[in-house]
DNA sequence: CGGAATGTTATCATATATGATAACCGTGTC
DNA sequence: GACACGGTTATCATATATGATAACATTCCG
């Protein structure tokens, strides 16, 4: 690996326990973009290869599943991906705070509508 | 579309007035602006509300949640959203063939690999 | 009727994701 | 060493999402 890249530093923080909890609460993107690479394992396809499958070229896949990339991929980059590796793509919404910020937001509503 | 994305696979398909019609009842981004909308009420809030939580207009909210919408947001956009109405956003990715796509695009990269 | 509230649409400017190319790293293999 | 392979990074050009503003429609209510 030229670079430190997600999974070299997961195997190395997992060596340790504490690590190991913490990292699943780790940003959404990370979690994102292990599932990428996952899914295009699982598909058993190296980046050139996806890359080939999605018409364009492997350092834009590289770029999509990389943990250091500041960006935020369009939505439809998301679906394209995981269409390409036989996956489709679901998005849920769960509730933060069980239901009692929604109704924080909704008395914070109520109260500017006055 | 001046150059040729992996979106143009999906084009081909959508020529067809039946299967668009279909395509757009299914697709994630239509059901996704449902589920933007039925957040944004469950938290109790107009559009112009929301736009404040996140700090733009309520155009902006109007668009993102527009079903005619030809835009694809960003990932961030959806999170932030979320987040803002009092939720979080999970992505999960499920077979669309079973594992025989899978299979087959295996078989496909190990051909093409010789 | 007139005004406020809510949402929509059009347009422009700006920010940022994506595409393409090239150079590079590490590993394995000969 | 030389080479191929898989992946990374940097850079630039282009496409597109987002922000802001304004005008508009509809509904509701005084």
């Amino acid at each position: 690996m030229a670079r430190p890249n997600f999974k070299s530093f997961k195997e190395k923080a997992l060596d340790r326990p504490d690590v190991a909890e913490e990292y699943e609460r780790l940003s959404p993107a990370y979690e994102l973009r292990r599932k990428l690479v996952a899914l295009r394992q699982s598909a058993g396809l190296t980046q050139e290869e996806a890359a080939e499958l999605l018409n364009t070229k492997k350092s834009n896949i590289s770029r999509l599943e990389s943990v250091s990339s500041s960006i935020s991929p369009k939505l439809s980059t998301i679906t394209d991906y995981a269409e390409a590796m036989g996956y489709e793509v679901r998005i849920d919404f769960v509730p933060l705070h069980s239901q009692k910020h929604n109704k924080s937001l909704q008395r914070t509503a109520e109260k500017r509508r006055r």
